[in-house]
DNA sequence: GTCTATATCGGGATAGAC
DNA sequence: GTCTATCCCGATATAGAC
């Protein structure tokens, strides 16, 4: 066990995260992840059969990163208000990181519902916990009547939304200044919790 | 002038549109575009030269489509907190007619930045009135500090992104179950503006 | 395990008949 | 304008030497 994957299989499979986060599965090219990896194609099929095989080794390895990410926060014993301010921060620095794997996935997801969902969902989510809390939280009176679902959308899209769209706010909004953008994320990791918790603590 | 474009011409734009939005640029296929418009795969070229150019047409159309639809509603006359409800009310409702299409931009700005920002950008959005309408909201005292951005960012946010993430949602937390998931999109009309004005009023 | 060379095929594009 | 037939390149995949 805890076998020592090769070394060449680890960059092959680095190197393909890095092509078909940026091209998509269709877009991806075999040729331009070997010379990404430093070696030649015919090797990438000694590895992993086929680009459908090695797709599927990347998406998979990218979901069971992000996935446990999400829950393990989510599930932590914080209080709420201290865990909504923890999750954006974490968040938002872990997508800034990979900023286009969530288009990455929502576009693959579009291409094949079935069995991408399907992967996902073997990941096991576990949104109960957060989900009680939320309800004995309204109980205890100190937030206002919401359903904790859409608390947990509105979480996520502010998270997540500005990151993706990135290249629209940067040319639109932020006129190509790559520092003000990021400046701009930054004040997000503050500004969102503190939105949120404005609008649902009971005053 | 006000020339009708022909027939044919507007069945392929209609199943290119159909096709692009689904599968990416690349992993579209104009058999498949012909098949959709049932029509030949020959005609494709005798309207449009390439298959380049069949997607500039059909990502132009649909950004002047979506496009004035968000500055219209964000230059009208209305108070700002009747703008934010009618705006989260339209722009919900359009979303859920193509609900594909923002991941659909936001994976081809990833492919072509350059080329696709330089589009968008020139449709010319104007956030300055919007903008202004924030500030003197502030310094009226009717709303709290707030970086008028961050505003539109989150609004922008909490509309599209529960729509482009549905997969997802639906799988994970609705359980498949398509009417759940809707209601709850059609309950977001309501909760978004609520959430937002909840979040900025001063009380 | 890694390479070069090649087979094979799918898909964009064109030619030319009608 | 619309079709059938065909070209041709690019990309996945395999064979086989080292």
């Amino acid at each position: 066990m805890a076998e020592i994957n090769s070394n060449t299989e680890q960059n092959i499979l680095k190197a393909a995260k890095k092509v078909f986060v940026e091209k998509g599965m269709a877009g991806a090219r075999m040729q331009e992840i070997a010379n990404e990896a430093g070696i030649n194609k015919a090797l990438l099929h000694y590895y992993f059969r086929s680009k459908e095989k090695l797709f599927e080794a990347v998406f998979t390895e990218i979901l069971s990163k992000l996935i446990p990410n999400i829950s393990e926060l989510l599930l932590s014993k914080l209080p709420l208000f201290e865990k909504i301010e923890k999750f954006a921060e974490h968040y938002i620095d872990t997508l800034l990181e990979n900023p286009s794997i969530p288009v990455f996935i929502l576009h693959e997801l579009n291409r094949d519902p079935e069995g991408i969902a399907r992967k996902i969902k073997s990941l096991g989510i576990q949104p109960k916990v957060f989900i009680n809390e939320v309800k004995s939280e309204i109980e205890k009176g100190t937030i206002i009547q919401i359903d904790p679902f859409h608390l947990i959308v509105n979480l996520l899209s502010m998270c997540i939304f500005p990151i993706v769209s990135q290249p629209i706010l940067r040319h639109i909004i932020f006129e190509e200044k790559e520092d003000v953008y990021l400046a701009f994320i930054e004040q997000r990791k503050k500004e969102v919790p503190e939105f949120i918790i404005n609008a649902i603590r009971k005053k």
